[in-house]
DNA sequence: GACGATACGGAACGCACGCCCCGGTTGGCA
DNA sequence: TGCCAACCGGGGCGTGCGTTCCGTATCGTC
């Protein structure tokens, strides 16, 4: 590969990860070319298609914040929690985290699978109500996390699902 | 006004009503004018606007919700949490609810107002934790409405929020 | 330093959608 | 019944965006 195609194709990355990350994955392509300093047909050179470049910007960043459920916790709620505030903390600062869940399916799917595993342990433990599906947490979640988007209280709004997914003892 | 423009008004919002519910405010107003056996330039002349005509089908739905949270009820928690639990009931069968909220700013508005004036009192009994905000309050829901949509089961989706609401006693 | 392959930029295409215009039609009144 | 105003349909315009095409510039090698 030539050298100034590389240059570029790490222009476009960097351009790629904060217009993503501001303005989640509707920015216009076109903008993420300016801001890269090159044109639109460059970017398709080296990404087939928006969503590749979507993809390419999101995927290790999500997959990484999802190996990280297998750290150790002091318990099975906690494990649970930890992570739904990580990725609270991740949306409030980059929009490109919700939305990755609905452009992505893959994502999609390991993100399920890994809050299932953690939310069947929190639920045999009987620490969290055992109404609630993966499926239910995947879409509150997206739910949520698009809300602190709009001028939410990221700890507040986290504080309130977490409370409410508690195993409830009705006053 | 002629006979068949009031017809054609009302086929026009008829199958706005059911467009609308069905597929939200994002529907193309061609796809209106042709479930109502219409062209487009019909619509255009008894709305002046797409917005229009949304706010024609939703604005009195809405209207009439806000209104009801004046009802009476055993406490200030219970109106509060009816109130919340009408427009999750709404919404989960009329996706043009939470659009509303978007789309239309006086009817977030009035919406605000309303759940401000229940949240407030609910706070006052000491029943709902005080650190939420109406905002927080509005745009919490319109996540949780639109989490309706996306195959979320409702009850469970709302009785955690309503449990979050809660003063918490942390156990 | 010249040549071929590679890459660049941006104009252009296709599509979808909100909105407007106009030739033809229809309704209601005289 | 005839006339005129009101109304209709749908083709068309402007815009925004993802994507593609191609003439030109640049890189790296001989």
């Amino acid at each position: 590969m030539r050298a100034d195609a590389a240059r570029n194709r790490e222009k476009v990355l960097e351009a790629a990860r904060e217009l993503f990350a501001s303005k989640g994955f509707e920015v216009p392509l076109d903008e993420i070319a300016a801001q890269a300093g090159v044109g639109p047909g460059t970017v398709y050179r080296h990404f087939p298609t928006k969503q590749a470049l979507f993809q390419a910007v999101t995927e290790a960043r999500v997959t990484a914040m999802i190996e990280s459920a297998a750290e150790p916790a002091t318990d099975a709620k906690a494990a649970l929690f930890a992570f739904l505030s990580r990725m609270a903390e991740e949306a409030a600062v980059k929009r490109d985290m919700s939305d990755a869940i609905t452009v992505t399916p893959q994502l999609r799917k390991n993100l399920h699978a890994a809050l299932g595993s953690l939310l069947e342990k929190a639920q045999q433990a009987g620490q969290v109500r055992t109404d609630v599906t993966a499926t239910d947490l995947v879409i509150l979640m997206k739910g949520m996390l698009q809300s602190l988007h709009e001028g939410g209280n990221p700890e507040v709004l986290l504080q309130i699902v977490l409370t409410g997914l508690q195993s409830s003892r009705k006053p």
